[in-house]
RNA sequence: GCCCGGGUGGCGGAAUGGCAGACGCGGCGGAUUCAAAAUCCGCUGUCCGAAAGGACGUGUGGGUUCGACUCCCACCCCGGGCACCA
């Protein structure tokens, strides 16, 4: 027999032939059972309480990195846990396999996109295997599967069918380089990122899905959700609801009268208590009116100002030293202020945007800094019509304060006037109140080849038609060649361009534009719970009985779009009947972790710091790397890269290691018979632990649970040590249920170690401990007393101490009688049994 | 500019009205060793002090409270989101 080293002191006792911790051994191994024994596959008809766990649809670019690993370590740690709790836990993992990675390479290798991606996924399947996250694999879903596309087409065409997917001209960023559109995030400083070509606007026949019929809900629905405020925020600010009236300008006649013969011009305000100070109106450049409002002696100017703007790039309209360019021209044409008939000029302004509102303002220089400062540069009228405070420095004062200059508003607040004056256009038959919204309609066509295909015809008799449902999925074709500027194949390939008309049979052509990746992203969720079904896209009593996701768990990065488009989805699909009716929101539980920075300067190898989290295992196992992910940072929080103190954690489960694969039995001096005070003590402390690591791992809080066990450890170990060793069945017990509460933080270790205690038992086939409640409450406290809020002195006392018994014991405390010096106390605050506090 | 979040030892962090710095990293000392690694034990906020002990200490300044890292007001700094949205 080998002679081993007790776990306490390093030179006792002997062990039974146990070895070394080995997690380049364990932990394949305990992979490999997880999967063959489908430990984390679910049945739809299972009868355990469902639990849905998920996180965030993967972009598959290869070996998992750091942020990856980070995400799916939180997930896996659920996942375990709540299956532990005996709850039936659906964990599916799917890929957001299309995209322009896998384009890009391939107009650069030739390689064709699904070989690339395939590859990929595989890849990152390894090593999502490898850090020990568990799936129900069967249950796999890739946007690119013509499964998938199928569906998605499906609901495009049911979308389409109830007027949620249209066709409209919109301006979109068009690189003259690629031939092609590109999305916000492809425009660097204006430029192309793949050509550095200048960027143009260009407007362009575009499909879009009408989220903005879903603003008020996406706004109210939010209220409910245990989101984090933040995202909740970002999604109202997003969807930017605002409050106004809508009301016309007369159009004036030479005379700077009213016309009545033609259209007031709309204007939209949430300041209708600033009318007395409108000297001018604008009309965005785009303006449908603004030809027929241009008078002749300025068509030229003002068609010149259309066109500087409709090419002004990115860099000129972001640019803060604007001073160069012309933000305005006058059309020639005035209308009528209606609150004090007065006529005033009409301009053109290349801040009021035709996409929000009506596309043109009342404007008003006192209230507004944009007004201001085209009143300054044409030299016109400025009123104020709110009162700025006497010490107010600026120019367009924004704040509230007492009316002014407006006749019957005067004296009123602001919020006041702007109520006053609504209920007056309104009774004039001059405006009405109006909801705007910031949220733009969804531009979901994308000029990319590796997408899924839009599945619509078109007819030159039938119009725009629907591809027939048994043609679907419609695949792009596989014989395409990759054009270096980056345009998509499609549109070049005749025998997928060319195709016969559904309506007329005719010839027709189809859409080669395939959809934006968020789309596919929009749905995944839903089809996970049945992926088998070939005649529905989404089976509802699976969709029932799973969701909303009970933990949705991904980056901060998709606060905003991905979430509010899954929103979107699960609303839409649930009123076209595609989906539960009462579903209204996918996700009950959101958790953003933060991101991790690869830093620079902090690297450092002495630390133990390896560059990729596929060496960290490696060298350091799975286990050891999920920890120190879990210890690092709480969850929330960005977190660098060297923030991971993985030696630290491979030390500790060489602890962990040694305490519990060597035999009670023969720990150096272990006793068995009746338990002493001393057992007792760890016996509570255990019970303690169990308490503990319950709450912090359902808040969250997995990086002070790690200290936890760290103490816990540490506490075992001193106790191993003590003067009457440990009591054989204390220590055994404190052990496994340590282990049973590490198992979902560390899976393959715990395992391994159960099953050596335990006969080949499987650790996660176990019921999560349960705390004694009588051992919860401990029978003496350390009560600190302090003089005049200083801790001046601890004392133990009985847990249930009088408020009575607790100030006598701390007034004769030496040390605060060494303070009073026989004077009496002005005050004695008693918190029993934790604090007194004695105020002289 | 507007809206959020955050500033605590050498470092990551803990404590959300009641013992500031849990736990880990790093550092220092000791045990073991021929030696080293590994392991085990102890110490480790700053200043004064031989020690006992004391004073100071959570971005800055004020306030509330018997008591403030925690609550309130103002300011400074860092990070993030939105950004001509009328």
């Amino acid at each position: 027999m080998a002679q081993r080293a007790s776990p306490a002191d390093g030179s006792h006792g002997a062990a039974r032939e146990t070895g070394r911790y080995r997690p380049g051994e364990i932990e394949p191994r305990w992979q490999q059972r997880w999967l063959d024994d489908g430990t984390y596959e679910i049945e739809n008809d299972d009868r355990r309480d469902a639990h849905y766990v998920l996180s965030m649809y993967p972009y598959p670019s290869g070996p998992a990195h750091i942020g990856h690993v980070r995400n799916y370590t939180f997930g896996d740690l659920l996942v375990r846990y709540h299956t532990m709790r005996g709850k039936g836990v659906l964990s599916p993992i799917g890929f957001d396999s299309f995209g322009l990675p896998a384009e890009n390479a391939a107009i650069e290798s030739g390689v064709h996109p699904r070989i690339f991606t395939d590859q990929r996924i595989d890849e990152l399947t390894a090593s999502l295997r490898r850090i020990g996250a568990v799936y129900d694999h069967r249950r796999t879903i890739r946007s690119h599967d013509p499964g998938y596309i199928r569906w998605n087409q499906w609901f495009f065409i049911r979308f389409f069918e109830a007027g949620l997917a249209y066709k409209a001209t919109a301006p979109v960023n068009w690189c003259p380089g690629c031939r092609t559109v590109l999305a916000n995030e492809q425009v660097v400083d204006g430029r192309c990122e793949r050509s550095d070509h200048l960027v143009e606007r260009r407007d362009l026949s575009q499909w879009f899905y009408r989220i903005t019929d879903y603003a008020q809900e996406l706004l109210d629905d939010l209220d409910d959700l245990e989101w984090p405020n933040r995202v909740k925020l970002m999604q109202r600010n997003w969807i930017g609801r605002s409050e106004g009236v809508e009301l016309g300008l007369p159009i004036a006649d030479a005379s700077g009268r009213a016309r009545t013969d033609v259209e007031p011009l709309s204007v939209y305000t949430t300041r209708p208590d600033t009318g007395f100070g409108m000297t001018f109106a604008v009309m965005s450049p785009e303006h449908p009116r603004v030809d027929e409002l241009t008078t002749a002696d300025r068509r030229a100017a003002v068609t010149a100002f259309q066109a500087e703007v409709a090419n002004r790039s990115e860099i000129d309209r972001l640019s803060t030293e604007a001073a160069e360019v012309e933000r305005g021209v006058l059309t020639g044409s005035s209308v009528v202020n209606p609150f004090n008939g007065k006529a005033i000029p009409l301009f053109l302004a290349d801040y009021v945007l035709m996409a929000y509102g009506t596309g043109a303002v009342m404007a008003v220089p006192g209230q507004d800094q944009r007004d201001w400062e085209l009143a300054e540069a044409f030299d016109l009228d400025i009123v104020r019509t709110v009162q700025p405070p006497d010490d107010f420095d600026g120019e367009a004062f924004a704040g509230d304060g007492p009316i002014i200059n407006s006749e019957w508003l005067n004296g009123l607040g602001v919020s006041e006037a702007k109520a006053t004056a609504t209920e007056w256009l309104e009774r004039q038959g001059l405006g009405t109140r109006t909801v705007v919204y910031r949220l733009r309609d969804w531009l979901v066509g994308r000029q990319r080849f590796w997408g899924c295909p839009i599945p619509m015809i078109y007819c030159d008799d039938c119009g725009t038609v629907p591809a027939p449902e048994s043609d679907l999925p419609i695949l792009a074709p596989d014989d395409v060649e990759f054009h270096p500027t980056g345009e998509s194949p499609l549109q070049h390939h005749d025998g997928f361009l060319n195709t016969i008309c559904p309506g007329c049979g005719g010839p027709a052509r189809r859409e080669t534009d395939t959809l934006d990746t968020f789309v596919d992203s929009a749905w995944y969720f839903l089809r996970f719970t049945d992926p088998w079904n070939e005649e529905q896209p989404l089976t509802m009593s699976a969709v029932r009985k799973f969701l909303p996701v009970d933990q949705y768990i991904g980056g901060i990065e998709h606060a905003i779009l991905h979430l509010l488009y899954a929103r979107f989805f699960t609303k839409a699909l649930a009123d076209l009947g595609h989906a539960p009716k009462d579903l209204r929101e996918p996700m009950k539980r959101l958790f953003t972790q933060g991101m991790v920075r690869m830093g620079g300067s902090k690297m450092s190898k002495s630390r133990g710091n390896a560059v990729s989290p596929e060496e960290s295992v490696e060298v350091h196992g799975a286990d050891a790397l999920r920890l120190a992910i879990l210890q690092a940072k709480p969850p929330a929080d960005d977190v660098d890269w060297e923030d991971f103190q993985i030696q630290g954690c491979e030390r500790f489960l060489n602890r962990l290691w040694r305490l519990a694969a060597t035999d009670p039995e023969l720990i150096n001096g272990s006793r068995t018979g009746q338990p002493t005070a001393a057992d007792d003590a760890i016996d509570t402390a255990s019970h303690r632990l169990v308490d503990r690591i319950t709450g912090e791992y359902e808040r969250w809080a997995y990086n002070t649970a790690v200290a936890g066990f760290m103490a816990f450890t540490n506490r075992l170990y001193g106790y191993v040590r003590s003067d009457g060793g440990p009591h054989r069945e204390t220590l055994a017990d404190a052990i496994d249920t340590m282990l049973e509460l590490l198992a979902p933080a560390v899976p393959h270790i715990t395992a391994e170690l159960w099953a050596l205690r335990h006969d080949g038992e499987h650790i996660h086939e176990r019921s999560w401990p349960v705390a004694d409640p009588d051992k919860l409450t401990v029978e003496t406290v350390t009560m600190v007393v302090q003089v005049n809020g200083k801790v001046r002195d601890r004392i133990e006392v009985a847990s249930d101490i009088s408020d009575a018994a607790a100030r006598s014991r701390a007034l004769t405390s030496e040390k605060v009688a060494a303070r009073l010096a026989g004077a009496t106390p002005k005050r004695v605050i008693v918190r029993a049994p934790g604090l007194v506090n004695v105020v002289i």
